[in-house]
Parts: structure tokens; C-alpha cells; sequence
RNA sequence: GUGGCCGUAGCUCAGUUGGUCAGAGCGCCGGGAUGUGGCCCCGGAGGUCGCGGGUUCGAACCCCGUCGGUCACCCCA
């Protein structure tokens, strides 16, 4: 990028999605929409910002994500607001305030802000796709939900993905555990790096996750969480476990999977890409989260969710050489050098039998017309000149495969567009060409 | 927030130890007799070398700052 000084840009950490990069997002979207609703799942649209509180009390303000990445701001009014870090505070947000009859399946497609350094995979405004369920604590609707987020990853054609799975216990065994691990850690403080040797009293369970060497020894005979869970706890996770094995999702189980928002409770899951040597590999992950919506003001409803980043698993699928979408090709494109009057016909005449049709501007020469159509991809060219106009006939030309150009009335054009078109579609036009898209 | 690397035409990049160094390929525009794209040929437009300051007789090349990008840490999607 060789901007001047004062060219507008997007804000660092930002990016645009422009065509035909965009028809990835907008097949994505649609399979991801299929999927869900098919099992029962409803759009839910919510403010792109919400009372800071919402995360606040939600997420826990012991987070970097809203102890320091928050968008936040306040308002003419003097509201404090926040741009949404993540999804599932403000759906739960929403529950509460509208109460929808129970069990309530919802699932979202926003944009979510984070103020971090970017990086390859990172950014300050990313999007993700993602779904809550409340009102179940059955452990099925666990199964459910992490087998929705597993099939949505593989229905884009990703198969170098690792699914961990861990329970993190509930409000009547965590906090054993979480002592007991403290107490073993502090034995072992010496041994900790530098950053976990301090949080260590604040969030022992962070020390968990931590990827450098000498924590990951010091907690390598550590005690387990799966292993002192309370007996409802153990039940549930052998559930759900069962469950995915019944249903083919294979998993890995992950003791040192803590996920970082303080709402997580019993099953928490992550979906790591293979093909992503970046740090960034995390493509996806969720939770139950039984303690959320009475955090938020609500009556006590246990729920589970989960949220995929989109451009985190469309960098995976450009890893694993997947999901490569061809953006919709135009039926025809008009070439006409007698003026416009029958391009601005023809061409609005095709649009309204539901064909995709498109013409060159400014009455260029037909060279630069015809290379006009044909970087379109349209299938065919309807040309028209003098003789074509004194007739009342258009050429229609074959740009793609073969076949010659033939003069065809005016009248019959849309006909002979329609029978020319690669794909038979309906009457609004042929889907998306997919590729790699079982 | 911390650190490494990078910043030359729309894109990908060349630019020797500072002195015709402002270039190539692709893309774009135009042309290749008599109305017809893709291949090929010819021509053209387009850059104050991110920005600001400094060193020097002279800087795209050196120094400082700044902005942006990128990678890693942190954290996460």
C-alpha cells in the first residue's frame, strides 16, 4: 500500500470484504444458516453495543478481553457503553429482558470488537458465527451444540481440526478444585514462569493453559479437573461424551482446556486448526454457561454456545486448500455501438425475466466492449450494431465453450438467453457455483 | 501493551558500496484496414520511492521521529 499521507484507509486491525471475496462470506453464511435452522435454530439480531456492565458481569472483569480490549465509550447521555467483544453475553442480554418461552435456540452472524495488537488471524474487528441454546442442562443439548460447531467447520470441507473438549465442574466442585490445585501450584511457585508465578492466587486455573516449558511441567502431574468432579458433573460429562462418540464427532479430551470468560461452567470445547502454523489456530470454541443469565439479572437458566471465527476458518480452509467459492457468473452481457438505447433496453428487459445481465457505459468502441464481457464471465455477448438495430434482431454470441453466434429477434432474447446459461436455475437466476462444498 | 522485520506505480516486486535509479511483469486504457472478446504485437496513462525532519555537493538507498503493515509474546475467534 502506497497511500498518500492523507488517503482514507480503515483503522488498523480492520479490514474490508469486497468482491468477489465476499461471495466466500455469503456462501459461508448460508450453509452455516442451513445447518442451524435445520436443527432448530432462529436468526437473532442484537446491538452492536451494549451496557458495559453486560460484559462486565458476564465475561468477569478478571479478562484481558474486558479488563483491557474493550471498545468502549460513553455516550452523549453518559451511558457507558461497549462495542460487543463477543456474542453470547449480549443473546443472554437479550433473553433476559424478553424472556422467550423456554428452550430458546438462537444462533447470530456480528461483526466483534477486541482492542489488540493485530496479527496474522487477529483483529480489532472480526466476525463470528455462533449459537446459544438456553433453558436444557441436558447434557444432549451439549452433544447438540458441539456437534453443530464440528459440522459447521466440516461442511466447508476442513478436516485438519482438532476438537478438545474438558468439563470445568460447577459452582459445588470448581472451587475445591480450584484450592487444591492452588495448593499444589504454590509448592511448585518457583518453577512457574514469571507471569503465572503472579496470577497464580488470583487464577490458578490460567496456569493451565499456559504454553511455556517449565509451566507446562509444573502442571504436567498436576491434579485434574475431570477427575474430582462432583458426581452430577461426571455424570453429565460422561454424557455428553457418549453422546459424541454415538454421533462419529471425535474429540480429544483437554484438562488443560480453561477457556478465559469467567461464565463457562461443566462441558467447554475448542476447535483447533492443523493447517494453521500461526499462533492464531483456535478457530472456534464455546460452552455451557449455567451461571450467565442469573448474572444478568435473570432466573436461573442453564445454556451452552458456541462462536467460530470467521476469518480464522477462512484461513483454515485457505490453509487446507478448501472452500474455494466461484462468485456468480452474469447470463449476458450487451455489447451495443449503435448509441445505448437498445444496451438500456435489452439489458433491463433481461433483468426483469430474472436473468443476470449487465452492459458497458460511456459507448466505447466494441473491442473494449467485448473484453468488457468477457472478463464478466457472462455467458454469452448480445451484440448490436446498425444492422442489428434496423432489424430488430441482437448477435447472440457464445463467449465460454463453443457454439457460433446467431442474429435472434429482440423478442425472443430473453429465450435465447436463458437457453444459453450454463447452469439451469430457476427463474431468479442460478445458484452460486460451489466448489469443495459437499 | 512489549519486541523483531518491512513500507518503490492498482498488484507482485527489481533498484548494485548514496551520484541518469525512477524500472519490470501483471493489470488498466488505446490501436493492430473494412462492426467481434480470450492468444499475440504496438503504443499509452499511472509513482513528489508511506509521511516529517536530519546528515551530505547530492538520498528510494544513511540517521531520528512518525504513521501503516507484518510476525512473535500476551490473549483470544
Amino acid at each position: 500500500m502506497t497511500d498518500d499521507a492523507n488517503a482514507a484507509r480503515a483503522p488498523s486491525g480492520t479490514h474490508d470484504v469486497l468482491w468477489p471475496e465476499s461471495t466466500r462470506w455469503e456462501t459461508l453464511l448460508a450453509l452455516f444458516a442451513a445447518q442451524v435452522e435445520r436443527a432448530g435454530y432462529g436468526l437473532a439480531h442484537t446491538p452492536i453495543f451494549e451496557e458495559v456492565k453486560v460484559f462486565r458481569r458476564g465475561i468477569g472483569t478478571g479478562s484481558d478481553v474486558v479488563g483491557k480490549e474493550m471498545y468502549e465509550f460513553e455516550d452523549r447521555g453518559g451511558r457507558m457503553l461497549a462495542l460487543r467483544p463477543e456474542g453470547t453475553a449480549p443473546l443472554v442480554r437479550a433473553f433476559v429482558q424478553h424472556r422467550p418461552a423456554l428452550p430458546w435456540k438462537a444462533w447470530y452472524a456480528t461483526p466483534a470488537f477486541r482492542y489488540e495488537r493485530p496479527q496474522a488471524g487477529r483483529y480489532r474487528q472480526h466476525h463470528q458465527l455462533g449459537v446459544e441454546a438456553l433453558g436444557p442442562a441436558d447434557p444432549d443439548l451439549d452433544v447438540e451444540v458441539v456437534s453443530l460447531a464440528d459440522g459447521a467447520l466440516r461442511s466447508v470441507g476442513l478436516t485438519d481440526i482438532v476438537l478438545k473438549l474438558n468439563s470445568m465442574g460447577d459452582a459445588l466442585c470448581r472451587p475445591a478444585y480450584v484450592e487444591r490445585l492452588r495448593a499444589y501450584l504454590a509448592e511448585r511457585r518457583d518453577a512457574l514462569c514469571d507471569e503465572h508465578a503472579q496470577r497464580l492466587e488470583s487464577n490458578p486455573l490460567r496456569v493451565l493453559d499456559c504454553k511455556r516449558p517449565q509451566c507446562r511441567q509444573a502442571t504436567d502431574a498436576a491434579p485434574r479437573l475431570v477427575e474430582v468432579l462432583c458426581d452430577p458433573c461426571a455424570a453429565h460429562f460422561a454424557r455428553v461424551r457418549r453422546g459424541l462418540e454415538a454421533l462419529g464427532v471425535p474429540y480429544r479430551l483437554d484438562h488443560r482446556l480453561v477457556r478465559g470468560f469467567d461464565y463457562y461452567s461443566r462441558t467447554t470445547f475448542e476447535f483447533a486448526s492443523g493447517a494453521l502454523d500461526a499462533a492464531q489456530n483456535g478457530v472456534g470454541g464455546g460452552g455451557r454457561y449455567d451461571g450467565l443469565v442469573e448474572m444478568l439479572g435473570g432466573p436461573p437458566t442453564p445454556g451452552i454456545g458456541f462462536g467460530i471465527g470467521i476469518e480464522r476458518l477462512l484461513l483454515a480452509c485457505d490453509a487446507e486448500q478448501v472452500f474455494a467459492v466461484d462468485p456468480p457468473r452474469l447470463d449476458a452481457f450487451v455489447v451495443d455501438v449503435t448509441g445505448g438505447d437498445v444496451a438500456r433496453d435489452v439489458t433491463w428487459r433481461l433483468r426483469q425475466a430474472g436473468l443476470r445481465a449487465d452492459r458497458a457505459f460511456d459507448g466505447r468502441s466494441m473491442k473494449s466492449q467485448l473484453k468488457a464481457a468477457d472478463r464478466s464471465g457472462a455467458a454469452v455477448a448480445l451484440l448490436v450494431g446498425p444492422q442489428e438495430v434496423s432489424t430488430r434482431t441482437v448477435i447472440v454470441k457464445p463467449l465460454r465453450g463453443g457454439g457460433d453466434q446467431r442474429p435472434v429477434p429482440v423478442a425472443e432474447v430473453v429465450e435465447a438467453v436463458r437457453a444459453a446459461r450454463p447452469t439451469a436455475g430457476g427463474p431468479e437466476g442460478p445458484p452460486p457455483t460451489r466448489r469443495d462444498v459437499p
